[in-house]
DNA sequence: AATGAATGAGCATTCATTCAT
DNA sequence: TATGAATGAATGCTCATTCAT
């Protein structure tokens, strides 16, 4: 097999890696699932990504970016005409809609395939790899602060998790979303 | 070496299977582990629990019990005088004290020194694991139909969520968790 | 493939170990070169011996002994008429006949293909790793103590000492051992 | 990055590799820790050796020429007044006492901070790697000729053969060193 | 002259599970 | 009923070496 040159690897096997997270959760990244997944040997995985937890750092930030983007072009967030709450249940149903496979229905447009289960495996990963801390961090501290343009820092950091749990008992009781609750209860938090 | 007749052997495991989970996390949790732990010999596990996702929800749900007896018990959710915001900023406190061990502080009495971390893997867990999901269910349910003696079981459930959402957040950013920002919270939820 | 029970199978697994190391050295020893030597499949090896140091500790071990009793059944530690240097000088030969491969000499009888090379490496090994020192160790108190029978422990120590020392250089000079040499200092150290 | 032309860099690879030998032992050297610890680009290290054997045989007869100098140098083989069994025997204590470590001794001056374990590495890990024999060779006949100026040629070969023999004895079994016995079996052997 | 990238082989180890006893 | 033995697959990771630039 012939050695090339190939710039763009590195990239590549970001990307093989959060398509192997959203497919089978952090639990079946592997050097070698990624290294399929890409297309590449395996010896190159760990050749730009000395360990598993810089890969998964690599790529879960890269997935965090994504999403903060995505966030923060909501209109809701520049037009204080909109309600927040009534938004923000919104954003809820795009993100869960975007989740576990089964639903059939494709993931929203711009959250790049990446749904609300990827934050959770995040979450769940960061719990005992202290490596991932920092980017679990980021995710809240990200969306909060795009929050904090609508309310106060500390109203935006209970409604991040109010969505957290609304969205955790969604996704662990079978995905009945129920969007007029999450926006009544986010409203409440609302002073 | 004798086979002795051991009633209590199933229960053993199930112990140790909780130790180990708080420990090294579900990702450390193997027949191997957990035969270890309890000091018994491998194939012991296996024929008591054929496949690791029975043990898992045998511990967990094991789990589960001694939390909601523990919370059941706290006065707050019969005596209508105390004010349930307080209270259940209290109780995370009290949870989250008895988590991630660094603090020095012994976990509180009662808890079967099962901690936050514990739960949370729990719950995260089952995002990909459907045998766990109904466990994890049944934990926000008698959660909720706690607190929906003091309140209606929609505020009860969203309590739960915010609660959830506080919980994760404190274990995921390596923050201190502050009971004045979560009761002021969980007090804007209650109408 | 069938799952043979085979009673007999830890022992052929240090046996093969035991050839392996002879062959290829310690640096050549790994779990699937033993594996294949033994015919045996690779998690055979890793059952029976957790860490490669367990596999490394029994083999080399029951190589010292095999070495132990060889030296012991030498008539000269049981007869005082004979001059211990010479029978020493003697024995160096024999050991170091049985060692590098490419002097088409056979082995001699009684060392069970292990020759002085073999116990080069352990002590190579031990160097760096803890678990092989005691080995090591009862190497060389094994030969002094059965020298200890024709001359003082002191003396019977640095027999040992100078034995090795000469071995060492013979092996790595090629092999020219000089027996008339090693019995003339062998004899001065003898009070 | 600049490539700036840097004629130590060569001498620079050498000097790490004789670090991570003595670190880490020869099974810890290969490009990859060396290039790590001169803190130069991986290809650099095989740019300058184009294989390990090459790299070992440069660090080690580095290694070597640094203990003839100090050896040499030692007042006791000019001085025919001096006892020469009591100088060699505290040679060899200033050659241990540089070795493991553990004795928080800092290492002798001139030794170029390598002790005895790293010698002892080169002469065993000889016995597989025929690369390695000449050095080890040089090794003991720079030794041997500089004893011979004191007494003869063959007993100066087996004073070499005997500290090496007590030498590792003593790096083996983690025993103490015994310079009074070290001088009175050396002093036996000088007729 | 120098080096970052690449890669296939190999490593020790852990594992869930099966099965003969 | 229990359990020690067995095993194939998989894991993270290191490596010497080659090669395009």
């Amino acid at each position: 097999m012939p050695r090339r040159y190939d710039p763009e690897r590195r990239q590549r096997i970001i990307d093989a890696a959060i398509r192997v997270v959203g497919e089978k959760g952090i639990a079946g990244l592997s050097h070698r699932t990624v290294a399929a997944e890409a297309g590449v040997p395996l010896g190159s995985t760990t050749y730009h990504f000395a360990t598993l937890d810089e890969l998964m750092v690599a790529a879960l930030r890269q997935a965090n970016e994504g999403f903060a983007k995505a966030v923060a072009a909501r209109a809701a967030f520049q037009d204080p005409t909109l309600d927040l709450a009534d938004e923000l249940a919104g954003l809820l149903g795009e993100w869960l809609g975007g989740g576990r496979g089964e639903t059939g229905v494709p993931p929203a447009e711009g959250w790049g395939s990446v749904g609300a289960e990827l934050e959770y495996e995040l979450y769940l990963a960061a719990l005992r790899r202290p490596a991932l801390r920092p980017v679990a961090a980021e995710w809240c501290q990200d969306l909060a602060a795009a929050l904090a343009e609508r309310t106060d820092p500390v109203t935006a950091r209970a409604l991040v998790a109010l969505m957290d749990g609304i969205c955790l008992q969604a996704l662990l009781t079978g995905g009945e979303y129920d969007a007029a609750y999450a926006r009544e209860m986010l409203a409440r938090l609302i002073p």
